[in-house]
DNA sequence: ATGAAAGCGCTAACAA
DNA sequence: TTGTTAGCGCTTTCAT
């Protein structure tokens, strides 16, 4: 039971790490004003502080925000996950993140699904083991596990890419109008045989939020909303590879309403290459606005979604809550745009 | 100095978190022994272990990462750093990274330089606090104190993109090389008068180097190695602008060759908007080998590189060193293909 | 404005 | 195979 002077204390350190301890007595305070001088440098003295700092400097010491998380419970991490990166979507929403979390001070912690929601589960356990500030993920449909996890879970987290009832915050826009939106389009078009092509929709399930708009429109116009859904991811090839697919089923087919901009800039070359005028013969429309449209001939019509922006916007949402400040809206559109080009 | 005891323990907890502890009291073992049955499970008894697990499964435990990695001083996380997520190259190795190392049990800390050399050196400061695992980073250029701070820092670092003498592990290509392939094959086409085309290439330096490739074999070749570099970052519209003011400049230019696709694909792109014949007025060559140039007509000549594959690499080399073993080469050269497409 | 003491939740070292 | 003890490096609480 009592001490024996004998014990050696147990040497722990294996880094040799300067610390704030050995900067404090540089500077010859203690540790918790060294620590002040970083973090709260308005609570220090001019002098001290800049003690502190000379120290830090000479030292070249860097903190240790592992240990400082553990000892404060919060860090300045930030999870994001999203279903793929293949997607070019979903970086550039990483990417307005990105850009303001970072300048922020915030870090990213980057998890890819897959589009699997069992995966995006074991993500999201493992980042709320970092003591992650929020977590914002891309989409609003999550496992059950998931979903019970994050709702006993105390802190923001925002849902970002499709407008609804998330958990907590939410930016996004509604597939479901833009799907109306191109639908309503192609039929003041005069098109009257118009085949919805997408990808895996069951994964990419906001394309089916899409189609679901389109179905509407077609079928408050008596028309048949027809559906070929590809087994791949959606690419340039393999929106080539359906143009002949769709032609084969549907024979009449007047447009074809892609679910997304590669699909249809890959049918669109497509079509060039097999003689096939676009739009006379056959006419072409995607979703996303990325720039390939506007350099193919004719230009493809889509609809212009602001992914940046949407990254932006909830990153800076994100920072207003995570700053105690008030949060007046939980969700916020920001909507999309018809992009009418010569393919229709 | 003596206690009093009247000193209330200050209690800190704020979190209502489940902790180990409580776990391991629930199955009535100590906490350590706990510990073990979740991340050593070859060192407890099966019996230990399933009333561990169970305890787990009741409580809802989700480890803290954060208090696990100050006592070990080892985080899962690995820190990648890229200067673009813009450009879909990074993305594509990061993507190769993510799927080799998630599958691992690592998490990847994102970084986005913004080609600034001065940002990555505040990313690795950062990073290094998280006690990062390893570092990944694109490229072989780091300024002064970043480099300093790495040479002192002893865990693996990995540098991916180009092949050179780097700090620790290098996994990448010659971009030297792959400038005089391509420069060769335009000669070898019978192309006298080319212009290469770039993009900031003190930013993107690696297209810089392909262009002392191709300038040193139109030099031997008695050749003009004529330079355009834009003050944009690549891109469709980039290289679409391009074209006008490469003819303008050196009107009787027969090839260009473009530092990567985007800017080829947007010159081809523009070309056939103008009705220039490619390669019959103008020859064009790009590299990367995205998809898009081979899905533009004619298909695009360019150099393809193993990006995803680049990434897949680099991870399992980092994994092998951070598992303790031998790794007997420390430089990995992936190599590329000269792609021979209609445009040239 | 500064400091002392305690402790965040976990794992390394040592002991049994 | 299991447990005891100490401590990772920092920030909290409380006190001056």
């Amino acid at each position: 039971m009592s001490k024996d002077a004998s014990s050696p204390a147990r040497a722990r350190r294996r880094t040799d790490q300067i610390t704030l301890s050995q900067v404090a007595e540089l500077a010859s305070v203690s540790p918790i004003t060294a620590s002040r001088a970083l973090n709260t440098p308005e609570k220090v003295s001019d002098q001290t502080r800049e003690r502190v700092l000379d120290a830090v400097e000479q030292l070249g010491y860097v903190p240790n925000l592992v240990a400082g998380s553990l000892a404060s419970s919060r860090s300045r991490l930030i999870a994001v996950i999203v279903p793929s990166l293949i997607n070019t979507v979903f970086v550039e929403v990483i990417k307005g993140l990105q850009e303001t979390l970072e300048a922020e001070g915030y870090q990213i912690l980057l998890g890819n699904t897959d589009y699997d929601l069992d995966r995006e589960y074991q993500l999201v356990r493992t980042f709320l083991g970092w003591s992650c500030s929020a977590l914002i993920t891309a989409g609003l449909r999550h496992n059950h596990a998931c979903q019970t996890l994050l709702n006993n879970w105390d802190h923001p987290i925002m849902e970002v890419m499709e407008l609804g009832k998330g958990m907590d915050l939410n930016v996004g826009l509604d597939h479901v109008a833009a799907g109306r939106c191109m639908a309503t389009h192609l039929i003041d078009r005069g098109y009257r045989y118009i085949v919805y092509v997408g990808a895996r929709l069951s994964q990419d399930y906001r394309a089916g939020m899409r189609y679901e708009g389109h179905k509407a429109v077609l079928t408050a116009h008596g028309l048949d909303a027809s559906l070929v859904e590809l087994d791949t991811l959606g690419s340039l090839q393999a929106g080539a590879d359906s143009l002949a697919q769709v032609l084969a089923h549907y024979p009449r087919t007047q447009a074809i309403h892609f679910a997304n901009d590669d699909l249809a800039a890959g049918a669109l070359l497509a079509a060039q290459r097999q003689g096939l005028d676009v739009p006379g013969d056959i006419a072409i429309a995607g979703f996303n606005g990325l720039p390939l449209g506007q350099h193919v001939t004719p230009p493809l019509t889509t609809i212009l979604s602001p992914r940046e922006e949407m990254g932006r916007l909830a990153a800076k949402e994100l920072i207003r809550r995570l700053s105690g400040k008030n949060v007046y809206r939980r969700q916020h559109d920001v909507g999309f745009t018809l992009q009418v080009g010569g393919s229709t």
